[in-house]
RNA sequence: GGCGGCGUAGCUCAGUUGGCAGAGCAGGAGAAUCAUAAUCUUCGUGUCAGGGGUUCGAAUCCCUUCGCCGCCA
């Protein structure tokens, strides 16, 4: 049998999972492996957290963490909320285990003997202060072109020319602000350029991909493929296995894809049966499937495939079924804005299936698409609970009421239930062909259809009256209902897991599979009935609105008036004294003399001041805020300090101005 | 700036290789009362963003203007 291995685009360990990360990757991947799992294929879906690369060590300096506490906490935060939705993965591994780090070195060697990585000096801005080779865009400095001062290292965003970072003037380092130098370092580099050909003729091949997907390749293809350098003066990730390159670690972008086979093997461990992993990636017949965002396209249908060919011993992706954006309330998603539906946070207030159904049915297939809370509260109410929960209820209900529970079983079926049995088969029909080609959207909603269907039939045979005039037609009707009861819990299982099994239990069915499509069985008696779906109130949903709106606002620094401002004072202060607070190591204590006057400062500047350096400095303070204990200690003035990722720096005046004059 | 995408009914979205513009919701009318007042039937609606071109025929292909979005290793 064909085997298929699906993988999902592995999230970066920096932040919770959001519902655009859901419609591009993770639900499209669930819904698909569990309709071939149904089926009975051979079918294994592999995802893992990416835990490298220089943002993950700047989120750890912000929050004064190891790198390794940020992907800690991310690592199961992530994987915990995957569960609670219903996304079901045979193995979530994460990169930074010693068994990912193996096989990525082992893979970089190999690409290596092949010949494929190379060795380049190239020069690059290091800064001393932060003891480190700064990646182009934390670099700013002053446009060689506009002359705008805060232009990156890689493009200036003022007039939007592409730059190299050794031709600002004036560079600084964005993460501390001081100067950085230009040292020589060596960098491998992995020859993509030499696979371009190989790569058209390959892709060539590839005639039932996604429109969107072709399209980004072609244009690269124009452009043309350059090397790339793999490797990072770093020292958060996968060591270079090279003697040569001791201080160096891959760059995440290398090593993370290979988190796909190192997951895949990690799976065969646990299972017991160490080498199976092979079976799926080294086996022709095996279909490799990698659900991603667009944002992933040329990563994985240019330079994944391009590894791969260099390293020569695995399969090649067989599709690539990558989703566009989803939006929210119009606007874009943005993690930095606040302006996202984080999982966790969405979990706490609602089931999983009204979300996955209102991504489901309004998937960015083809182009991005629009999430609304509002339009979240219609999908439930008006489509979950009234058609499809309304069905499944009013069929169950008239058994418990008319039958005492017990299904009617019934001998012969007429005319029209046998019409209805054959419209079941045909959205079976329909439905998997749809998912085939990863049309989730047009499957959920001809499956929904299923619902519908029912609801016609009922309204049409009228039980409820030939329950009196005619018992065996009724009989016959309540059967058939059950009949497409049993059918949306199996069609519907890929989309909506926890409706299906909420259906499956009232039902009594506990095996299900695909082919039963074709005859849905139908148990003799039901268990206990419940409506599948609460309506939501207009303020249930208002709330969530409200709540990123709010963020939004907040992200933004509120917009204050004179009087406002002017209602903070601010004075300068000359520290006579300042000692580390007993017991902590970032706390501070000084007496500032303002003149007139002495006061206590407690500040949260030991981990980048020395108490001993403190002393004799002018610097500003607020003296107006309301005193508070810090340790014991009462703190009286707050000292001003830029504060920033990698770094604290108390403000110094320029010149002398007198103890206590005041700022303005 | 360059490249790419998008613009279809009041709203959210489908529209295969060019072949009479579609669905759901909202809105109007009716039927039914088993069911979470949930269902079912039925009705209207479009400068397919604007302009130009190719074609017997364009929402679809080409050019152009406007608007929105993304990417730029």
């Amino acid at each position: 049998m064909t085997k298929i291995l699906v993988t999902s685009a592995l999230p970066y360990a920096n932040g919770d999972i959001h519902i655009g990360h859901l419609a591009g990757a993770y639900l499209p991947a669930d819904i698909y492996v569990r309709f071939q799992r149904l089926k009975g294929q051979d079918i294994i879906h592999i995802c893992g957290t990416d835990e490298h690369g220089v943002p993950i060590t700047l989120t750890a300096e912000k929050e004064k963490k190891t790198p390794k506490e940020i992907v800690d906490y991310y690592y199961k935060r992530i994987k915990d909320s995957f569960e609670r939705f219903g996304i079901k993965f045979d193995n979530f591994s994460r990169t930074s285990i010693p068994l990912h780090h193996r096989v990525s070195q082992q893979f970089f060697l190999k690409v290596m003997e092949k010949g494929y990585i190379y060795p380049r000096e190239v020069e690059q801005y290091f800064c001393p202060r932060c003891q480190r080779f700064l990646p182009d865009r934390y670099i700013t400095g002053t446009c060689p072109h506009c002359g705008f001062p805060e232009a990156r290292g890689d493009q200036c965003e003022a007039c939007g020319r592409w730059l190299e970072p050794t031709r600002l003037k004036e560079p600084r380092c964005k993460i501390c602000g001081g100067v950085p130098e230009l040292r020589k370092t060596r960098h491998w580099f992995f020859r993509l350029s030499s696979f371009q050909n190989q790569l058209k003729d390959w892709i060539e091949t590839k005639g039932h991909w996604k429109e969107n997907v072709k399209n980004f390749c072609s244009g690269w293809f124009k452009e043309g493929l350059e090397d790339r350098p793999i490797t990072r003066d770093l020292k958060w990730g996968v060591k270079v296995p090279l003697a040569e390159a001791k201080e160096k670690v891959m760059y995440v972008w290398f090593d993370a894809p290979i988190g796909y086979i190192s997951s895949t093997i990690e799976w065969a461990e646990r299972i017991g049966q160490p080498e199976k992993w092979k079976e799926y990636w080294c086996d022709k017949d095996t279909r490799l499937i990698h659900f991603i965002g667009k944002d992933n396209i040329v990563f994985h249908a240019l330079v994944w495939p391009a590894m791969l060919m260099a390293h020569g011993e695995f399969i090649l992706p067989a599709d690539i079924p990558a989703n566009e954006f989803l939006n929210l309330e119009g606007k874009p998603m943005s993690t930095s804005r606040g302006w996202a539906v984080w999982l966790p946070e969405y979990l706490e207030e609602f089931d999983p299936d009204p979300l996955r159904y209102s991504i489901a049915i309004n998937a960015p297939q083809t182009r991005d698409a629009d999430f609304s809370w509002k339009d979240f509260r219609r999908r439930n109410n008006d489509e979950l609970a009234d058609i499809l929960g309304n069905f499944v209820n009013r069929t169950l209900k008239f058994i418990v009421n008319n039958y005492r529970g017990n299904v009617p079983a019934v001998g012969l079926i007429d005319h029209t239930g046998k019409e209805v049995i054959t419209q079941i088969r045909s959205v079976g029909k329909r439905v998997e062909s749809l998912l085939e080609r990863f049309d989730i959207k047009q499957a959920l909603r001809e499956a929904m259809g299923l619902a519908q269907l029912g609801n016609q039939y009922f309204d049409h045979q009228k039980p409820w009256s030939t329950h009196h005039s005619n018992p065996l037609a009724c009989e016959q009707t309540i059967h058939v209902c059950t009949k497409i009861i049993s059918a949306l819990s199996i069609i519907l299982e890929p989309f909506l897991p926890f409706t299906s099994e909420k259906i499956r239990k009232m039902l009594r069915l506990d095996r299900i599979s695909w082919d039963d499509l074709n005859d849905p069985k139908v148990p003799a008696t039901i268990g206990e009935v419940a409506p599948l779906y609460p309506k939501l109130e207009p303020e249930r949903v208002e709330l969530q609105l409200n709540k990123i709106r709010e963020r939004a606002q907040m992200s933004k620094p509120k917009e204050i008036d004179i009087e406002y401002f002017s209602g903070v004072e601010i004075r300068i202060g000359r520290i006579i004294s300042a000692e580390m607070v007993a017991g902590s190591d970032r706390l501070i204590r000084m007496e500032v003399s303002f003149g007139d006057f002495k006061r206590t400062a407690v500040a949260g500047i030991g981990s980048h001041y020395r108490p001993e350096e403190l002393v004799g400095k002018k610097a500003p303070f607020v003296t107006n805020l309301k005193p508070v204990k810090i340790r014991g200690i009462l703190s009286e003035v707050m000292i001003l300090a830029a504060d920033y990722p990698g770094g604290i720096k108390i403000l110094i005046p320029d010149g002398d101005p007198p103890e206590g004059a005041k700022i303005k």
